[in-house]
DNA sequence: TTTGAATATGCAATCGATTGTTGAAATTTA
DNA sequence: TAAATTTCAACAATCGATTGCATATTCAAA
């Protein structure tokens, strides 16, 4: 790399024989310079090539417009469908974006908020990763006086802005579908109880069992199958049961739903008529294989859209008092060939 | 917001009676610091909560420490990886990513890249944009002495690292491929011109032709598909000519190989009896879908890791002379079933 | 022509951290 | 004990842009 300095106001002010405050003024359009010199000013500033400093501008401003965004992965259809809806509503306010993943990793997260934090980000986003069971570096973001905006995957018992999806009633509309197509007995494929969104998720799978009356059977409840592998390993499991079900909601993930699809066909179980499959979160592929998935849409663009256009109003709200806020996007089921037990 | 102040080296210095010099002596651990009173002042850094002001830090060492990366879009199975990958490079030596997109359009681009500049990152990693014709905003990157790093779609006239795939050998090797399964007409589908990497992949489709001394046909060869619903359309096209063609070669994407298998299907052509699809690259729904579809893999992680190295390299040696260099990944065909007209 | 207001510009401090230089104190060596 | 050396900390400048305050200039009103 050559060490060519860049040009700086000074060398603007210089040059022109005015002083940096004037060329500073002139190239934020203030009313506090004489027209003929602002248009010298900028002229010039072309002419050099000009390119502002934004880490010294930020610095003496107080505020980065930066935002602060961690998810679990990067690389996994609903984040980077958030994040690309992030990104589409910060962009038009001219903030800029600083991603981080946890890779699901407690520790990988906490550095990655302490990161964010020394950047002075103006608001960090975060889903939070499966392992995170303390939310002491998220409070710090608090004390540090950063807005902080959970989503998705929230910890509850902090007072912070919030977006999420209505969990409970989608699973409870999901399992409702099941049960409405003729399945009796179906089997949950849950998350890690320490989220709270697993946590919903199997409360309106179990609502959904009440309003019918159908009695909860423990075996046929099985805990932390967010994988395609745990998903297909729970299966072999379920099925091989005296009394297998003939139903299974993945509640985690479309993927732990692919592998509960891929174990019946092995097993040469037929979907949807010996057995139903419902999974959540509409990734691609569950409209393309055989049978297609049903599943729940999560308008994850849009949640990201929202986290985004929620920091800007209440940026503007910001003399008043701030309300932990919670916005609740309501998914979509989205009925497709793995439950239609029912011909139509 | 309270407007609690953050802590400062100053509010340290003030509490302990020493000068902010040996606090951030202390504090980035030189050896010009008495022992006891590093412990000391890290101690009440500890106590006070203090978090370094990066910016502050960063305009006074002259650099940031952040690389920049303009993708079209994030929400792409293959720019996400790339992403994902670069991630994992970079977090590993402190390094923060700011992220945009460009959705494919060069005015973005250009703003994206001009932040990115304002930004003083000191890296700028991008896979230019569709539309991208001209490359001023480029040279500009160039010209304020910051590091370029272009890969996948790369502006070839344009100095500069380079990390890509070998287009032209994968594509070579996919039709061939698809010749020797005994398929004689066939049809490509294909990207811009004026982006290198379409052209590389017609060269590989022409080549591979050409070895098998099949003559080039024009109206099997058709531009600008690089969507499911453009390949569809293209598909309907190309299977209304007199002679139809028994394969396509979807070089532009998977997505458009998904359009031609649709269509495909919904006319009842059987594939890869009367039809073969190939695809290009390997997005997770290609192995799902019915039959399968034959693609190419691009190895994007490990594509944003070796962008992420390079750069590091790069730094290691910046005393030395700076050579263009380009890395060139070589993808791997992946042969599924619907181009698998010989039976095996 | 004098006064007052409006306009334009300069001065200097500031944001928070870093670092080269300098000098005092402590330590070692002769 | 004196001289030489090392260790430690203070001082002050710096990175580049912004902004409150003060001052100078211009112009209109009285």
């Amino acid at each position: 790399m050559k060490p060519k300095k860049r040009t700086t106001i000074y060398d603007i002010a210089q040059k022109l024989n005015v002083t940096p405050s004037s060329v500073s003024r002139a190239l934020n359009n203030s009313n506090y310079v004489n027209e003929a010199t602002k248009k010298l000013i900028l002229k010039t500033a072309e002419e050099l090539n000009y390119k502002r400093n934004t880490m010294a501008s930020n610095l003496r401003k107080g505020h980065s417009k930066t935002i602060g965004v961690v998810v679990p992965r990067i690389n996994q259809n609903f984040f980077s469908n958030v994040i690309a809806g992030i990104e589409d509503a910060t962009y038009k306010q001219g903030y800029n974006l600083i991603i981080c993943q946890s890779n699901e990793s407690y520790e990988k997260e906490v550095q990655s908020v302490n990161t964010l934090i020394n950047q002075h980000v103006d608001c960090i986003v975060i889903s939070v990763s499966i392992e995170s069971n303390d939310h002491k570096h998220l409070q710090n973001v608090l004390d540090q006086n950063i807005q902080l905006i959970q989503f998705d995957r929230v910890a509850d018992e902090l007072e912070t802005l919030k977006v999420i999806n209505d969990n409970e009633q989608a699973s409870f509309e999901a399992v409702d579908h099941i049960i409405e197509q003729g399945y009796k007995r179906i089997a949950l494929l849950e998350g890690p109880q320490n989220l709270d969104i697993f946590r919903q998720r199997k409360k309106g799978y179990l609502n959904a069992l009440a309003k019918h009356n159908i009695p909860v059977v423990n075996e046929l409840i099985i805990e932390n199958t967010w994988t395609k592998e745990l998903g297909a390993k729970a299966t072999r499991q379920l099925l091989s049961l005296p009394e297998p079900p003939d139903a299974i909601f993945a509640s985690t993930s479309d993927f732990s739903a692919l592998g509960v699809l891929e174990v019946a066909t092995a097993m040469n179980i037929k979907v949807p008529s010996q057995l139903g499959i419902c999974g959540y979160s509409n990734e691609a592929f569950t409209e393309l294989t055989s049978p297609s998935i049903t599943t729940i849409d999560q308008f994850s663009f849009y949640m990201g859209k929202t986290v985004a256009n929620l920091y800007f109003q209440e940026l503007e709200n910001s003399d008043t008092i701030v309300v932990p806020k919670i916005i609740s996007i309501k998914p979509k089921l989205i009925v497709r060939s793995s439950t239609m037990k029912k011909k139509r």
